[in-house]
DNA sequence: ACCTGAACACCGTTCAAGT
DNA sequence: ACCTGAACACCGTTCAAGT
């Protein structure tokens, strides 16, 4: 057939934008915050760009690497410190729920977080960060390393848990209500143990079961800074 | 076909156990053992028992159930302590480190723990007994609540960084091998960094780099049990 | 160089049918 | 009640073929 006059003939039909990885990655992030991490896979990524799965092998070698590219564009988004000597454990509890803050804002991305050694630019900016604040405060180099890795465990681990049953349900307002009625289930099913058997679960079944909020988070921060801050002029461990 | 003299006819072909979940979670904490939490399918289960994936669904809800009883049974080995309350502190550790010993002695099961709260029998045995230490030491109940999660969260984090990369490789004594080596060459990547950016990182990628080996997780213990007992007799977080 | 369709070897779960 | 095969709707990755 040829083309009837007045209709121009399609090149590109709907005038796509090229595939680049920075798209790839923008897209990805797109359904992460949507549907959650499960959801954006290589498929599915490449349906929302109108193309197939293995046109995505040109920009970025597998799912994982995808995957670390989404965290690492998500990193970009953590609003750094500027040092002040004095106000270092103030500025590296902040440093550490702002991280904690993005990730969480971004479904469970955290999840791709733990157990990686961070190497994109905005990751390490972020270890640069946690790193400057501790040694303007005087912490020994070995133990601001292992903090670097304890303090990042600890806030990728509590951003799983704040956002594992969430994603796995499908999100939206509704969802915290379900957690809230799910928390209230197992403080019921805790009373109803055998107190002979688990007499301390029972007794603490209130709280055990007490969403806590931010606080649970708060705490384990404010116990792990102050635990650095003890080697501070003082020995390092044997 | 008549069934020739002086052979059985067949009834079960190989005599087969017949299902059972306990067989299942068997089966596939064998499977988990050998090749890791994502060689643990469904299918994959089913087929080690000669049928197939729909037949398990009779006796587990989903493949979320026969993950959340796999662990179970893992924490099952856990050896729980008879509280001294004279070593309250040493107990907790030595808890979180028997604790954490079992989880990585299964490939990357703790991936399972980590954002679940504990309804199976074992999980709560484990967890009844922190809090029976921590009550014999005096900890306010609210912060033994806290400090639960905390601990376990600490424990399952420390575990999956452990077992993410010798679970991803093909496991054995090579794994480990191929892990320092891929560490040397994080150490490489960091001394070439941009030093202007990343002063810290390029200053400190020894430290960084180390493995540590179970010190890193004694660190963070140490300083997590510091932190819990310096809320015995002394006022509640605000 | 980049993109594609088709294929390969997998998933979890459901369901009608069998025993 | 328990088990099964087949089907459904997915996965990640590879590869020969196209432009």
């Amino acid at each position: 057939m040829p083309t009837p006059p007045g209709r121009k003939p399609r090149k590109a039909a709907p005038a796509r934008q090229p595939l680049s990885q920075d798209l790839i990655v923008d897209t990805a992030i797109r359904v992460l915050d949507a549907e959650g991490l499960e959801a954006a896979t290589m498929r599915r990524v490449a349906q929302e760009l109108g193309t197939g799965a293995a046109s995505l092998y040109a920009h970025v070698s597998g799912k994982e690497e995808l995957r670390e590219l989404m965290l690492d564009r998500v990193a970009g988004e953590v609003r750094l410190p500027v040092p002040d000597p004095a106000r270092w454990q103030e500025q590296l509890k902040e440093l550490a729920m702002e991280t904690h803050r993005v990730l969480t804002s971004h479904r469970d991305i955290a999840q791709v977080s733990i157990g990686l050694i961070p190497t994109g630019s905005n990751l390490l900016s972020v270890a640069e960060a946690q790193l400057a604040l501790m040694r303007a405060g005087g912490v020994p180099p070995r133990i601001a390393a292992l903090a670097v890795d304890t303090l990042g465990m600890f806030v990728d681990a509590d951003a799983i848990e704040g956002t594992i049953y969430s994603a796995r349900l499908n999100g939206g307002a509704e969802a915290m209500e379900k957690f809230i009625h799910y928390l209230g289930e197992i403080r019921d099913f805790f009373k109803a143990l055998p107190a002979d058997r688990y007499p301390n679960v029972v007794a603490m079944a209130d709280e055990l079961t007490e969403t806590g909020g931010d606080a649970r988070f708060e705490f384990g921060l404010d116990i792990l800074i102050r635990g650095i801050a003890s080697y501070v002029d003082a020995p390092e461990p044997s």
